[in-house]
DNA sequence: TGTACATCAGTGAACGCGCGTTCACTGATGTAC
DNA sequence: TGTACATCAGTGAACGCGCGTTCACTGATGTAC
């Protein structure tokens, strides 16, 4: 017995059968490929439809409007961050916490990379106002946000973390940090700084963050 | 004897004589508060010009299309980050390293407090490739991620920071953390985050992973 | 298993709108004498 | 100081294009008997 999933329908509410969903699919995803080759300024509705092949009548029976799928897109890219949250529910203490904020940053980075089109674009959305991509934004990250939050609590009591930190923000700043780093890796790649080298020097500040940095 | 400003010139190669350089000054401000309220998805010439009260002809004059005005005022916005960026190139020794991270973390939020807008402009457009705007941010921003990452480098040679620290990684991470921290802390003050302690929670943060935290 | 019918899914073609862009022109400003 | 002329700056009006969106229709699929 799972969880009934909200089902999903038509803008005029009727429901959608077997082939209606693999177009609804096949729409979706060349949103996404045109999000990726030609950004948010270039996406239109009958791009869209061309690049599956249908006419662009097709896509209304599906969405109201673009924005519409792309939130759908960022609804679903959302679940996905549980793979990595999970990670910071893990072992923080002794020499586990560096290798538990080393899978967070490594994780994190592997998300970015796979939806970066679409992340971009929610974040756009959400930064220049628009209430939907916000709230799937903020839902998101506090996936991460928020146990991370306990995490630095936790230290902060065990007297590990200086009481001039506050948790929420402690951790807002190191998803912060990670969405950035994750979003413009290459440039710094670019610029001479390897991979690596990037995820170790991001593994040590956050784990100096969250647990203050003992390894004992 | 000041530096020759690098002159101003019409897409056709004109000079601007001072009318000419009033009109242009009307039609990037005009794109800077239509940056502001309607966002990039909506900045159209006819727009800019309507609010100018001039003619969408007249903006041809000056600029080859929209993204020439929004590179433009990224330029702009990067000049003035040398006010920002002179905290760097304090004193990070001792408890006056506390007073350097928190006055550089604060002007840096007031920094994008004004350009909000045009630095979000300027970092989708990067992310989404365009060269120009790319090249305009890490030239920008290399104004404090490289002094930042010659303090780490120097805190790393005296045994403050620990070797796993990539100086110019920790310093593109500290931008990166300030920049999203900077664009987003409205979302925080609405859950509940106070800017106050949010700039101490980054200036504690900033000034660990710079100067390995000692303040004595 | 076959057929008739109901519903679902997809589409061609068209409309209108708003935008980008240009051109030939007018009006404003500066300057030489 | 005044006038004539050259250059600079601004614009009205128009064109064409591409996009969003809709509607009446066709074709595909599912199902009852």
């Amino acid at each position: 017995m799972g969880e009934p999933e909200t089902e999903i329908l038509a803008p005029d509410g009727r429901r959608l059968g077997r082939r209606a969903q693999e177009t609804r699919r096949r729409l979706l995803d060349a949103t996404a490929a045109l999000l990726e080759s030609h950004g948010v300024l270039e996406l239109k509705v009958v791009e869209i439809a061309r690049q599956v092949g249908t006419s662009p009548a097709t896509f209304y029976q599906y969405f109201r409007d673009v924005d519409e799928a792309v939130l759908a897109l960022a609804e679903e890219a959302g679940e996905e961050i549980e793979t990595v949250a999970r990670w910071v529910r893990g072992e923080w203490r002794g020499a586990a916490g560096l290798v538990t904020a080393r899978a967070l940053i490594d994780g994190f980075m592997q998300y970015w990379d796979v939806h970066r089109a679409v992340l971009r674009t929610r974040n756009l959305a959400a930064q220049e106002g628009d209430e939907r991509f916000r709230e799937v934004r903020v839902r998101t990250l506090s996936a991460i946000t928020d146990p991370l939050a306990d995490r630095v609590a936790q230290s902060q009591r065990d007297g590990l973390v200086v009481p001039a930190i506050t948790p929420y923000a402690a951790a807002a700043a190191m998803v912060a940090m990670m969405e950035r780093m994750a979003a413009f890796h290459y440039e710094f790649e670019a610029r001479g700084v390897a991979r690596p080298a990037m995820v170790e020097t991001l593994t040590v500040i956050i784990h100096q963050v969250v647990t203050g940095g003992a390894t004992d």
